[in-house]
DNA sequence: GCACGCAACTTGTACGTACATGTTATATTT
DNA sequence: AAATATAACATGTACGTACAAGTTGCGTGC
């Protein structure tokens, strides 16, 4: 007995959920439905049932159930729903570069392990809109490993990390950042398509993920001055 | 029977902890001396000592114990323990404004709830350097509740946060955050010993606290040039 | 038709037991 | 003296039971 009953249960549960089996707003099978069903007691039940509410994947209802909802994204400033949600208005997005195999980035703000140096690296550089006017330039750099299929195929409703999320259940767990307010350089300026030195806010920031050979690291540029980043969070 | 018994237990000893009776570094009760100091099962022993994992205050160790560690302070980008461990140098703070009775500001970012607005509000203003160098220019404002000798009292170790917890058992739960990257105004500029309209980030918090009547509003410049801003988040 | 009560569900709390497994210090053996 | 076994104690998992309390729909009675 390697993996603990309760952590199998809820790994299935999980599954379903990024499958799209049981969707947002639906209730999960009650306690006592699981119990029936795999031949377990209450307490193994609700304490797979206790973590995924720990992981944000349900809301449990007294008297009702376990609501599933969607997940909390703010890991951070780069919400894994994005963007989209955190300005509540029509997101463009549009590839400068679609994902391919480049070089690391030299002096990356954050340090990249060894074992994933060795490894291929995986690059993406994104514009995002809104109302046609630029917000953020976006630079993602990833090592090739376990993604089989990465490279060329579309992005699941055109986010990334749903991608990972549902094509290969790799959930983010964590980050770090640095952010700055630097002067624009010519070429984030023109992108975003302001001034040449009117402040725009960088935010480096290093994922952690439930693969811990893989780590996301990521660059971004936003033109605060219309649309300010947001952020929150709740224990 | 109003307060679950798990409650009251992890209640008590997360107040010993806050007061030091626990220090850094000790080992809390195990599970079996909880259930005979109290009279109670393992059961509602281990769910205390859960719910105070989850809230950062330990963790647990299988064959040793519960371990006091420091409290996970990242919630959102002004961590608890600060700015000082975040740029890792000696730090300095100076009032520019010691805690007093103060007007709302107009137009903050956030909005303040109706019965916080009908309360007196206090509000301080300190600059933190870093080697004689200012860095963050920090206004703070919270309504004056429930904090008996608030203004006019030293902060414990110059910390806001700790005071808070300490001196008035009250805990940062949560908060939301809007960042800009702005040309810093003449008045910030003066403060931060910068030019006129360099990049500066701005960054308003509003933290929620374990009281709900009670919100903590901050606005912080930050000249990220010399000393970029780190925030680090893990489940 | 409407209010009320109740049954049948849900989750929340708390009891008790058993065994697995990690940690450490002590006693025993080599 | 060093290696090994063991006992005592820690947390982790999983079983089973009981009752409290929130939610909902159905049926009874007014």
């Amino acid at each position: 007995m390697e993996i603990p009953l309760y952590r199998q249960i809820q790994d299935m549960l999980t599954r379903q959920i990024q499958q799209g089996i049981y969707r947002l707003g639906d209730y999960l099978p009650s306690e006592n439905e699981l119990c029936r069903r795999f031949g377990i007691t209450r307490t193994t039940a609700r304490k797979a049932l206790d973590e995924m509410q720990r992981n944000g994947f349900i809301e449990r209802r007294h008297g009702k159930g376990s609501l599933v909802v969607e997940r909390r994204k703010s890991l951070g400033l780069l919400n894994v729903k994005g963007f989209s949600e955190a300005v509540g208005q029509q997101v463009e997005t549009i590839f400068l570069h679609r994902p391919g195999k480049r070089e690391w980035l030299k002096n990356f703000p954050f340090t990249v392990p060894g074992n994933e140096l060795c490894m291929e690296c995986i690059h993406f550089e994104r514009l995002r809109c809104v109302g046609k006017k630029p917000i953020i330039l976006e630079n993602n750099w990833l090592p090739a490993i376990g993604l089989p299929g990465f490279i060329g195929s579309e992005f699941i409703d055109g986010s990334f990390f749903k991608t990972l999320s549902q094509r290969y259940q790799i959930e983010i767990i964590g980050s770090e950042q640095e952010l700055r307010a630097l002067p624009a350089q010519p070429k984030i300026s023109e992108a975003l398509m302001i001034i040449t030195g009117s402040p725009v806010l960088e935010i480096s920031i290093r994922f952690s993920t439930s693969n811990p050979e893989l780590h996301i690291y990521s660059l971004l540029y936003c033109n605060t001055a219309t649309n300010p980043i947001g952020n929150s969070y709740f224990l």
